[in-house]
DNA sequence: GTTCCACTTGGCACTTTGTGCCATCTGGGA
DNA sequence: TCCCAGATGGCACAAAGTGCCAAGTGGAAC
């Protein structure tokens, strides 16, 4: 009636390695610091492809109309490779939307001179690749329609969206006084708030039609965001 | 080589209802206001009861070892109902974990004073439901260590908190001061906030083997949320 | 350059998932 | 009491996932 696990469900990827679980590229395997392989090279190519064909058919023909068979043959990949790095139409999907969106944004936040403290150096980050996200408006659009609609989208959206936080975080740790990992909860509450600020942002760029810059309702929403932070939140 | 879509991946659900989208019950499809009708009731119970069917056989045997099926037969629905209510197991066991968990926070919310500020009062309604969290340590444990081995766990997990944030957003919007839609920015950031703190103390809290009482790590975590929100989080 | 090994890939078979369709049942309102 | 919208369950079928194995390919050692 209930049958036996096999090996318990554990997820296959290449070479063993954990499994992404978000919209991003397989860990490297053995990464040596510095160099990256051919391998590794090679298998980014291919899951960045997969997902760039998968968006490509999905919005020439829809979602419910594009089979992993398609996508797989447009990428000229086999099944099996697909599903050791997606694990549905729609995980793929989303990565593909958000392809190279989390490394733009760390690399403008890079780019951020080091005495930013980190509110303002997260917001500057986000309005620095607003252009980028312009450029995307078709995609987006698409995107948004089918979180809507589809669940699974919305869901491996919203899980991107973690990882995103605790990248951010990392990432904006250094910033603040004191040492990093004391820094870790103030640094990931901290992000949580600007992505959730830049997400109504986009929401509300988005319900008006995303015909102009996104760049004031960002700046809106770091406002309010702002004020919130200095302001006070309270009277308890 | 793509297929036509039938009627375009709308799911279907009991009465042409919005789908659910996350962990929820399926909405009233045409609430009086008041009263409730035994048709809505005996939905609600029998997603409750699935749900709760599901999350006690993968406690058991393992959520690969469990099929659709099995839950189906377990709660004695049809699988065509089942799917009428989740679109997953994975969905339905996420459903499962977090029923009611919803339900408690706004009531505990709006337990509070309403002099409290939308800050304080929320801080204070998560704390007090976490006996009833400590209480379900044991599927909290489950849904922790599925959550980082199943990517849709995860995804739905995070779509859940995403849907809370909303609601709670409109449930503190009043204890803003000015009229709640212009509040419904501050509310949703501020939500975020407090939904992240929770997040990490939680985590933090199963980390160290969810033996003791949840609170210290949420206090601990409030706290620096708090200081983030009041101090400054920044000097740019 | 050759050889070897670890890793990746693709093909195939098979189970499970997810959906459309329809007949049946049931609650709620007239 | 009758009627109807909505909920359910069964069945059939396309598609999604997964395990297994044989074949290719990069990397490192010699």
């Amino acid at each position: 009636m209930i049958r036996a696990t096999t090996a318990s469900g554990m997820r296959r990827t290449p070479a063993g390695t954990a499994s992404p679980m978000t919209a991003s590229p397989p860990a490297p395997s053995s990464a040596p610091a510095g160099r990256r392989t051919l391998r590794e090279r090679k298998k980014e190519r291919t899951y960045e492809h997969t997902a760039r064909v998968a968006v490509r058919l999905i919005m020439r023909h829809g979602l419910a109309a594009v089979r992993v068979e398609d996508i797989c043959e447009h990428a000229e990949i086999g099944r099996s490779t697909f599903f050791r790095y997606f694990d549905s139409k729609e995980h793929c999907f989303v990565a593909g939307v958000n392809l190279g969106h989390l490394k733009a944004v760390l690399a403008a936040l890079d780019a951020r001179p080091a005495d930013e403290g980190p509110l303002t150096a997260l917001c500057n980050a986000f309005l620095a690749i607003q252009e980028d996200w312009r450029r995307q408006r078709d995609i987006l659009l698409l995107d948004a329609r089918l979180r809507a609609e589809v669940p699974a989208v919305q869901a491996h959206t919203s899980a991107t969206h973690l990882e995103w936080e605790t990248r951010l975080a990392e990432a904006i740790a250094p910033r603040f006084p004191g040492t990093p990992d004391e820094n870790q909860l103030q640094a990931r509450i901290l992000a949580s708030g600007v992505l959730c600020a830049v997400r109504l942002a986009n929401e509300s760029w988005i319900a008006s039609g995303a015909t102009e810059s996104p760049i004031p309702s960002l700046t809106a929403a770091f406002t309010v965001l702002r004020s919130l932070m200095t302001d006070h939140a309270d009277n308890g």
